[in-house]
DNA sequence: TCCGAGAGCGCC
DNA sequence: AAACGGCGCTCACGGA
């Protein structure tokens, strides 16, 4: 079949197509692979790969999965040969399903590198190097799938296998993803971060094992917390609706009925309109904002949360959280569907859903400040390198040079962390202006080298297109509007660096068989409990540096409990969530 | 009905 | 001169 862009696309079918491709096989080296399924949940019930797509800049094949040909393009996976990828962790779960185990380039990682604030999915990157629109291939496929009635979700599972749009821009793909590898792969030399592909490979491919791993969850106890936290949103809810606001969640209602009460606002939203979020409801002391809060608060429990995690379980009745290994433009991972970075930390409950497999303890280990570490040893600060090798307490050292407690020094701290200023302070802390001001030339007095790394960053950054590069050899872009941000860009990315290096290092320890989850400076492990606090030991040891850049990077190593939320503050309200 | 920007909020 | 960084997720709302 001819394919736009030149391509040939080439279903196998007959023997004759298979000794074709056979043939062309011998013909070429590196190959770029995809595949298509039912759907993108792979570890759902009924989940299944449909069609194994394998090519080079020029021609694709086409196996439909479960024919006779199964074996040929399996072969291929399993030759050793460099697979070419868009997105490999996707592909990656789905070979594991059917206990294939290649190797992989991955095209979504090199452009990361290239250009890591940019946009990374197939068809963005096919406009920006490619110069080819390939969309039209999803709009004619969506377009079928919109004329059988099918949702975007269902279409892929019910498109018939040999329906020409489906073949043919399934084929397309490959094509594209291989002259994209082409297009990537001398950018990413060129960019002196040839060393980072293998070293990204090695990343992703431990957090795809964590993915195919994932939790196991209580599900009886999460049902009830449900319920839990559905309760506490009606009794808000009604409390709302006795004082005229029908619907709680809609800013708009929350500030009209406010005004109406003769509140007075101050802080304001990105439009202009007066903000009624946290910040602003906990400054008013009307029972409206407090049921406001409530709404807000069990309704996100609820729904994120506790819902957001059984609607996603696997046919194994296992969480299966989705791990971006290489996320944020600074590197930093993101954990989605369901979000295990941002479970509460404030009370255990929702935590207390994820639980250690049978005989088995989870405990964790992170990295104790790891972020003020590592801008005390890039900035090579020596008041606060000295404090840390001393074991003083810098959030205290930071509120006895202002003169006030050691909560207001430590927020200036990680506010500094945080490119923040006195405003923000302010209002965070819930102090004046003047206090927080106060503080924060509290901290440039006491410890200069901060501001002084600040600006050379941001000279650094001028005078390279708004470029920086990480100790790690990462390139690191910043918005030319936001320069200021140069110092919490790099802590991040080098601190994103020390967990990744780390994940190397248990593997290499034979502790990753161990691990469950991560969640940016710390790793969520599990054992069986006769040798938790050995894990737990082991853990700390292979995770701390001793010398990063003139600083050592501890680590707390804990083990919990039967569940997650065993290491949190339990609930104060136990028989509700029990 | 679908889509997307915006607001809000959970974590580090 | 000052500058609150990063993510994922849900809901409401207005426009196509």
């Amino acid at each position: 079949m001819q394919a736009p862009f030149g391509a040939t696309v080439c279903p196998v079918r007959t023997e004759a197509d298979a000794e074709a491709y056979t043939a062309w096989l011998a013909s070429v080296g590196t190959v770029a692979v995809d595949t298509e399924t039912t759907g993108l949940d792979v570890f759902s019930p009924g989940w299944s790969l449909r069609l194994v797509q394998i090519g080079d800049g020029d021609t694709a094949w086409v196996f439909e999965v479960g024919s006779e040909f199964d074996p040929l393009w399996k072969a291929t996976l399993d030759s050793g040969r460099a697979l070419i990828f868009h997105h490999a962790t996707y592909d990656l779960l789905a070979l594991r399903r059917l206990d294939l185990y290649p190797s992989t380039f991955d095209t979504k990682t090199l452009a990361h590198l290239v250009d890591p604030a940019g946009q990374h999915s197939l068809k963005k990157l096919c406009v920006e190097l490619l110069g080819a629109d390939a969309s039209e291939g999803d709009e004619k496929l969506m377009a079928h799938f919109r004329s059988n009635g099918w949702k975007k979700g269902e279409g892929f599972a019910k498109v018939d296998l040999r329906h020409p749009d489906y073949v043919l821009y399934s084929g397309l793909d490959v094509v594209l993803t291989f002259r994209l590898f082409q297009k990537l792969r001398p950018l990413v030399v060129d960019s002196g971060q040839a060393h980072l592909v293998d070293f990204e490979r090695r990343v992703s491919h431990l957090m795809a094992t964590l993915t195919e791993r994932g939790m196991s969850v209580d599900k009886s106890y999460a049902y009830q917390l449900g319920c839990t936290y559905d309760a506490r949103r009606e009794a808000a809810f009604d409390q709302c609706v006795i004082m005229g606001v029908d619907n709680p969640m809609s800013t708009k209602q929350v500030r009209e009925a406010l005004k109406a009460e003769g509140v007075t606002f101050t802080k304001k939203t990105a439009k202009g309109d007066y903000s009624v979020d946290e910040e602003a409801l906990s400054l008013i002391d009307h029972p409206l904002a407090a049921a406001v809060l409530g709404v807000r608060r069990a309704g996100k429990f609820r729904k994120s949360y506790v819902e957001g995690t059984l609607a996603v379980l696997g046919a194994d009745g296992r969480s299966h959280p989705w791990i971006n290994p290489l996320a944020a433009r600074t590197g930093r991972m993101a954990v989605s569907r369901p979000p295990l970075q941002q479970l509460p930390s404030s009370d255990a409950d929702v935590r207390t859903m994820f639980v250690a497999d049978p005989g088995h303890l989870i405990g964790a280990s992170d990295y104790s400040n790891v972020e003020l570490r590592v801008l005390a040893a890039l900035a090579d600060e020596r008041v606060m390198k000295q404090a840390f090798l001393d074991g003083s307490d810098l959030h205290q050292m930071t509120a006895d040079a202002a003169g006030v407690d050691r909560k207001l020094g430590k927020m200036a701290n990680f506010l500094t962390v945080y490119g923040g200023g006195p405003q923000a302070l302010a209002a965070q802390a819930k102090v004046d202006l003047r206090t927080a001001d106060k503080v924060m030339s509290a901290f440039k007095r006491t410890y200069p080298g901060v501001d002084r790394w600040g600006k050379k960053l941001q000279m650094q950054a001028q005078a390279s297109r708004y470029q920086l590069r990480t100790a790690s050899g990462r390139r690191l872009p910043l918005d030319r509007d936001r320069i200021y941000a140069a110092t919490n860009y790099v802590v991040q990315s080098t601190a994103r660096d020390v967990l990744a290096q780390a994940l190397l290092r248990l593997d290499e320890a034979g502790l990753f068989g161990h691990l469950l989850m991560v969640v940016h400076d710390e790793c969520v492990w599990q054992a069986p409990a006769a040798d938790a606090e050995d894990v737990a030991q082991s853990f700390k040891e292979i995770m701390s540096f001793s010398d990063f850049h003139g600083l050592p990077l501890p680590v707390d190593s804990e083990v919990y409990g039967a569940s997650w939320g065993a290491g949190y503050q339990q609930s104060t309200r136990p028989e509700e969530a029990a």
